[in-house]
RNA sequence: GGCCCGUUGGUCAAGCGGUUAAGACGGCGGCCUCUCACGCCGCAAACAGGAGUUCGAUUCUCCUACGGGUCACCA
């Protein structure tokens, strides 16, 4: 490749402004760690105005997975986290998937080469198990002397003659390497303790090391956010950087997300993806705004933001060194304030299916039983378990008569039903004010407090001790004919048991 | 094991030399109330340990302990 070449690359580079990106390899589901780092640097572009990249790292054949990428789409777009450039809506770095840009790496690898920076190694490929079990204690850096001290003519022969190679940076041996980054300061190594990376694998794909380096590059990424677990590989992206005399991104190395005090998060373990949240029944924007505190804190009291709300509060100096373990609880807790804070009409609208699986009456008002189902749930999946008692008759437990702080028995429930079925018949209407009025005057008429009248009303229709809403709310749901129904059938069964 | 990083209530976390050490989830108690929720009020609950530096350390330094990451032709 002559100087042209890169020349060219160079003038295609998109400049301006702050640039992040989000690169996941595709060889599963979103994980919430990953949609979390995303959401960061979705964050930290959208606050400065800036763009938010995304990329897929495919550079592991062997690993990938099928429809992964398009999951990892899917789930950003779910999430609202839409990407500027990147698969789908390309851009001026495009392509954006590595093993689409396959050609582009190996001539700056040999570019590296042709400086003394890089060499090919021909030694045989030892595993990562079998390093691991070789070295038992104390693994060295992997370099190769013979190969390091190949002369490159001597080198690019053996290569023509089809010896099988890998391309390794020529890392120092002496001295420092320090780098910078956001959250965790400046962190300074040995030399020595530093691998010769592969850059170029022998089925001539980069490694991911080496292909991040190049693309962050030639995408004028400006912000590389990513988990700790690349903070100890940070010297050597340093490195690559300084032998390309290349400018150095911001690091912000954000910290894991636990599932508790000694592991990751993670699907493996059985661990709610992103995917199996949305499924439990988990609103996109709850999930966003929860993670978004899962290693970053906007400093004061509030906790719930919506997305546009979150670009504005993000801040880099909030994240946090150390690991967050995830709580579903808390995240509960979001999401019941989600729904809460839905209008009526739209939480009516989500509400809706789940409503149906337990109702399939036409005559009931979806929005009437919305309204009470609101406040009540935290999930949507919990709807159906809640309106059980609309269309399954009830069985009436006489104990569930029995409430003492309504100071009511089976005894007096009877006499409340008694007087309650004549109003029900009597009453004018079957609006909720209407049959509000009536018990209230009833119980004032019998000179007991509303509980003593509305406990047994209120299992007689539910058959229920919890139900959603109270005795006034269930018989307007239920109408008048089927309270009038259910009530007579409650007093057919004390009358039954109370006269003995 | 080497190297790197971290450590405030059970959990998320504020704090950036002087505070009665916030707030939230969860827990507990109460109010509201026809149940359950919602809402409101309150209670319990933390600076890992030890040396320094300083008039004064949760805040700065070092050591120890514990935890995490990493040590691949995986990302």
């Amino acid at each position: 490749m002559d100087g042209k070449w890169f020349d060219d690359m160079e003038a295609k580079i998109p400049r301006g402004g702050v640039r992040t990106r989000f690169a996941p390899s595709p060889t599963g589901y979103m994980h919430v760690g990953g949609l979390r780092t995303a959401l960061y640097a979705y964050l930290i572009a959208k606050k400065e105005g800036g763009t938010f990249i995304l990329r897929i790292e495919d550079t592991d054949s062997a690993r990938f997975v099928e429809g992964a990428a398009e999951g990892i789409f899917s789930s950003l777009r779910g999430a609202s986290l839409e990407w500027d450039e990147g698969p789908l809506v390309g851009g001026p770095a495009a392509p954006y998937t590595q093993s689409e840009r396959k050609e582009l790496y190996r001539p700056y690898a040999e570019l590296l080469c042709d400086s003394d920076k890089a060499y090919y190694c021909f030694c045989e490929h030892i595993s990562h198990d079998e390093r691991r079990a070789d070295t038992q204690t104390v693994p060295a850096p992997v370099t190769s002397d013979p190969c390091r001290d190949l002369p490159r003519g001597e080198a690019v022969r053996r290569a023509a003659d089809g010896g099988s190679h890998v391309i390794r940076m020529k890392a120092p041996r002496e001295g420092t390497t320090s780098f910078r980054d956001e959250i965790f300061g400046v962190i300074t190594v040995e030399n020595a303790s530093l691998d010769d990376m592969v850059l170029i694998k022998s089925d001539g794909m980069p490694t991911y090391n080496f292909a991040n380096v190049v693309d962050d590059h030639l995408m004028g990424v400006t912000h590389v956010v990513r988990g700790s677990e690349y903070l100890s590989s940070a010297p050597k992206y340093n490195l690559l950087y300084d032998a390309f005399g290349w400018d150095i991104p911001v690091y912000i190395t954000v910290p894991p997300i636990m599932r508790d005090k000694h592991n990751k998060l993670s699907k493996r373990h059985g661990d709610a993806s992103y995917g199996d949240l949305l499924e439990q029944g988990y609103l996109p924007g709850a999930i966003v705004n929860y993670i978004a505190l899962l290693g970053w804190s906007p400093g004061g009291e509030r906790e719930l933001f919506t997305l546009p709300e979150l670009i504005e509060a993000f801040d880099i100096g909030g994240i946090s060194k150390s690991p967050a373990i995830f709580d579903l609880e808390k995240l509960t807790y979001f999401n019941g304030s989600y729904i809460r804070s839905m209008t009526p009409g739209e939480f009516s609208a989500v509400a809706e299916p789940y409503i149906r699986r337990a109702v399939t009456s036409p005559d009931i008002s979806v929005p009437e039983i919305a309204e009470l189902l609101q406040p009540r749930c935290e999930r949507l999946p919990e709807i159906p378990g809640k309106l059980g008692f609309i269309e399954q008759l009830p069985y009436y437990d006489l104990r569930l008569f029995e409430h003492k702080k309504s100071k009511c028995d089976a005894s007096v429930a009877l006499d409340m039903l008694l007087s309650a079925l004549v109003v029900f018949q009597t009453a004018p209407d079957w609006s909720p004010d209407t049959i509000r009025s009536e018990l209230t005057a009833l119980a004032d008429s019998l000179q007991v407090k509303n509980a003593t009248l509305m406990w047994p009303v209120r299992i007689a229709v539910s058959g229920m001790e919890v139900t959603p809403g109270g005795a006034v709310e269930i018989c307007r749901i239920l109408g008048r004919y089927e309270t009038l129904r259910r009530v007579g059938a409650a007093i057919e069964r004390l009358s039954a048991e109370v006269s003995i």
